[in-house]
DNA sequence: GATAGACCCTGTAGCAACTACAGGGTCAAG
DNA sequence: CTTGACCCTGTAGTTGCTACAGGGTCTATC
């Protein structure tokens, strides 16, 4: 399988591909004698795995600890466990911290009543 | 005030404020003989204000949109309702993209019942 | 007067996680 | 034999800083 291919089956660009071969997240691919990247089944499922690890936010290092994961003889499901456990309450606090700052945009677009007013009311309040 | 002070009064590393300047963020400071910088009490305020954007999620094109609006003689209020709102419905999103991920997570935790198996339904899953 | 330490300067490289070229080579079809 | 689609490497750009490297300046102390 050559690059685009592989890049078409999961709907990943070709640079991003070449990226994560580079940065050691997907195994080296074969070359055919013009140079050509040759991929392997195992390849696209690899970086299935890792497009959909991606979806669910785990950043790169993460990724690359569940990979190794998944590619151990014996891989130990408390491991597994607790990457997503730390990752499920990162994701919890990224959401608190967005309705907080919600609540603060609501509070200040609520002294904005007046489309038409000169002295505006919200870049005093920035203004401190 | 130089920009030691400055730094500190706004709780703001000195790094932070010389990079402000240089994209134009906060505007130039005089200088003194020595080539120190050397700020007024107007560039505290605007430091401040470009801050607490900041603390409110505003990404720097829109800070730099804010401070735009609020040096102008008569800062239009419809303007900076607009930058508010569409700030608002950005956080919305994030935080609605946010809890889809934390439900798919913790649905793939469910699958993680015990710690010890080794056939890992949760690496399974991810693997497609 | 030397020197230590705190402060200031510029400019560049690094982070995540890619994306977008520039400047080439390869290959099949018409 | 040329067009166009594909492939290659390598580097620079993105956002919003942070962290040096390699200097200069100022104040206090010995």
């Amino acid at each position: 399988m050559r690059i685009g291919e592989l890049s078409q089956a999961c709907d990943c660009p070709v640079e991003t591909v070449r990226y994560y071969e580079k940065i050691g997240l997907l195994p080296q691919a074969a070359r055919l004698e013009n140079g050509y990247r040759n991929y392997e089944n195992m390849h696209l499922k690899w970086l299935q795995f890792i497009l959909r690890s991606k979806e669910l936010g785990f950043s790169q290092d993460e990724v690359r600890r569940l990979t190794d994961l998944a590619h151990q003889k014996q891989p130990d499901c408390a491991d597994v466990r607790e990457l997503l456990e730390a990752h499920v309450s990162d994701v919890r606090k990224r959401v608190r911290e967005l309705k907080r700052l919600e609540r603060a945009l609501v509070r200040l677009k609520t002294q904005c009543q007046d489309g038409t007013l000169h002295d505006c009311p919200v870049i005093d309040e920035l203004m401190g």
